[in-house]
DNA sequence: TTCGGTCAAGTGGTACGACCAATCTGCCTG
DNA sequence: CAGGCAGATTGGTCGTACCACTTGACCGAA
């Protein structure tokens, strides 16, 4: 019977000063922290260490430590790790994508505010006028990016945040492996353009069809190499 | 333009190594790896104490360090943290599970194999014999990590795991202070039957449906207090 | 042979102390 | 007053020593 390895009697009392201090507070240093709890700077610094991969901790040198909003990074790197060492696929992945992206799209029709949703529209506007393939791509994940932080929804945003950069390199560096899939500019904006509207419609079932649609076409697109049709 | 604190030489090239590695291999000793390495022993542990925070190792004193499968316990640690730090609400997180959860309800019904579908019945059994409103709630927990287990979807599974425990814990809190919601053995087993069947039936749709019908009962109750009905 | 304990080597965990590197502060200079 | 320079502060790394736990080999008794 091991004990836990990411929370013990020392890890507990970080977490306790962290939720007192409020977001972006100062801890003390290193060095007067640790005589305070007891131990040495060794055994301060791992922990600190681990707190600062989950992202609620944030270090700079010569400055201090802060206590930060959780931040996505580490779950980020780590999910990019598990996918190249095959602890994950990115079938699985995408599905996750799939759904916290559904639940996104219904509650940004419910409540999301009026500026934010501006933001997804011009996101479409961008894809309408892109150029090049990379300016799909971006006007493409700006359309994600904005329709997940309308949601205000503080962990939808965090999971997806940590999960949309690994999709994207991982698809992007598949899509170039089998040279088809050209990023069709209509294709791409129709495909969009109806989840938009069910904002701007504020109906919350449209808007949860359309992202299924949406993902529906793009995992066909996807698994299916041919381009022809019978 | 600060450096990332999660991603430098040094971890690149355990992640490196890490790949290369199987799954439940073994890691050279601290000393050897670090010399190795051209790097201090103390450098080489800040790093493996990131992986082992994400998950990705499992280090054992007296015995190694050994790569392992992506485990949640590092995530769940953090949403805790957070979730008790007021850097994200119960009701977001809890958004996020009913999303995973119908995604499961679906794959579980189009391919969960009949034998973890089996399972979920079991629980399901287990609820009706419930005796006390703590059977009710492990037979409720056995329930949604039956149904999860089931899709073999390993991001859901991990994203929900870490989740499970946090929501968990902090809806029981918060039902302990309200005093309400007694945990009726018929209502409980009249919300998770329909999903069930539709399990069995392999109606996708159907499942979907029964896990959005599923929570949105269980949001109602929890967020009005009220029993009465008008 | 088999079981049990003992012991030594190996491995991760902690502790100091020293120094390096980035940052911040405040005083000084112009 | 503006700019810069120097010292103090703070996190990052290093090396060494020692502790705690695990493992496996060895030995002796049943």
């Amino acid at each position: 019977m091991a004990a836990d390895p990411v929370s013990d009697a020392l890890s507990d009392a970080l977490s306790g000063l962290i939720r007192e201090l409020g977001e972006g507070a100062r801890l003390p240093p290193e060095r007067e922290l640790a005589e305070r709890l007891g131990v040495s700077r060794t055994a301060l610094r791992d922990r600190l260490r681990l707190l600062e991969g989950f992202g609620v901790l944030s270090r700079r040198q010569g400055s201090g430590t802060y206590v930060q909003r959780l931040a996505p990074h580490g779950l980020e790197f780590a999910l990019d790790l598990a996918l190249s060492a095959s602890h994950l696929s990115i079938e699985s992945l995408h599905s996750v994508r799939v759904a916290l992206e559904r639940q996104a799209a219904r509650e940004a029709a419910r409540k999301g505010d009026p500026v934010a949703i501006a933001h997804v529209g011009k996101a479409l506007a961008d894809m309408e006028a892109a150029a090049t393939a990379d300016d799909i791509d971006r006007a493409d994940f700006a359309f994600h990016q904005a329709l997940l932080h309308a949601t205000g929804n503080a962990a939808l945003t965090f999971f997806a945040d940590a999960m949309t950069g690994v999709l994207f390199r991982a698809v992007r560096q598949r899509r170039d492996r089998l040279k088809n899939h050209p990023r069709d500019k209509e294709v791409s904006v129709a495909a969009h353009r109806p989840l938009y509207e069910a904002l701007l419609a504020r109906d919350e079932d449209a808007a949860g069809r359309a992202s299924d649609d949406h993902f529906r076409a793009w995992h066909d697109l996807f698994t299916e190499p041919r381009m022809e049709r019978p």
